[in-house]
DNA sequence: TGAACTCTAACGTGGCGTTACTGTCG
DNA sequence: ACGACAGTAACGCCACGTTAGAGTTC
């Protein structure tokens, strides 16, 4: 790290295992902006700033776009901020019902990976 | 089904569970084609083309790209037509350590997944 | 015959990967 | 000052989604 707690993007993408591009790319839609830049123009992470990344990346199997993700980092802030309104609360029910059953498909297709993986390990396996 | 065992596009897409857009681009790129077309070109698939699509699903969740996926399709066409040369069994053994492999980043995953849902529960839970 | 289904062609989209070239940091 | 790292800009790519308009099937 350079500064006080401020880490550059290439250490963060080593921390996180995210690209640095994938990094860029959340900072150009907004998703996850840095907390700030040096002089010359270089991004600047804090350790709240990683923590979302790594939350980011902790949402994207359960295949929600980045404009959802997005949403629910917006939510969560709020929450800590101002609070929730009804309807906020319903939009985050609606994540947590949509993430309930898209943990139902991940356990679904780890299954059926592993038995395809089986079948494909019998068939190399009687071929030799 | 319109002819002997036939089934058009439609009832596939419902019977496999992908739309028709994704069973017509698999044809397009050869990796599963119909066995056949009516006179006035309406595809044709029999039950073996409907279990290749199965088969096609189940290893998209583990991240192979569409053109290794027609790989291993043209490997276990071999392996009952011709055999296996020594080559195609390494390759199916790269297969089956990278379908294991993305078995266990799908294990992970699940498992965090199962932890951000809570975390959001118990956000929408406080604060209403 | 007509309603439902299918066809091809082609452009649009999301989420980055990949140059290419310039500038910054320690 | 120099090598490693970072910046923007822009095009490329995969796996489809989405019209649009015409033809096919039962």
């Amino acid at each position: 790290m350079t500064i006080e707690g401020k880490f550059q993007i290439g250490e963060v993408a080593d921390a996180v295992g995210l690209s640095i591009r994938t990094i860029r790319h959340y900072d150009e839609l907004g998703v996850v902006e840095p907390s700030g830049r040096t002089a010359g123009g270089f991004r600047l992470y804090t350790d709240a700033d990683v923590a979302r990344l790594q939350f980011v990346k902790r949402l994207k199997p359960m295949q929600f776009s980045l404009e959802e993700i997005h949403e629910v980092l917006h939510l969560l802030d709020r929450r800590a901020e101002v609070g929730l309104e009804p309807s906020d609360i319903e939009r985050l029910e609606w994540f947590v019902a949509t993430g309930q059953a898209r943990c139902d498909v991940l356990r679904t297709q780890l299954a059926e990976s592993e038995r395809v993986v089986e079948r494909l390990r019998s068939a190399a396996a009687v071929a030799s």
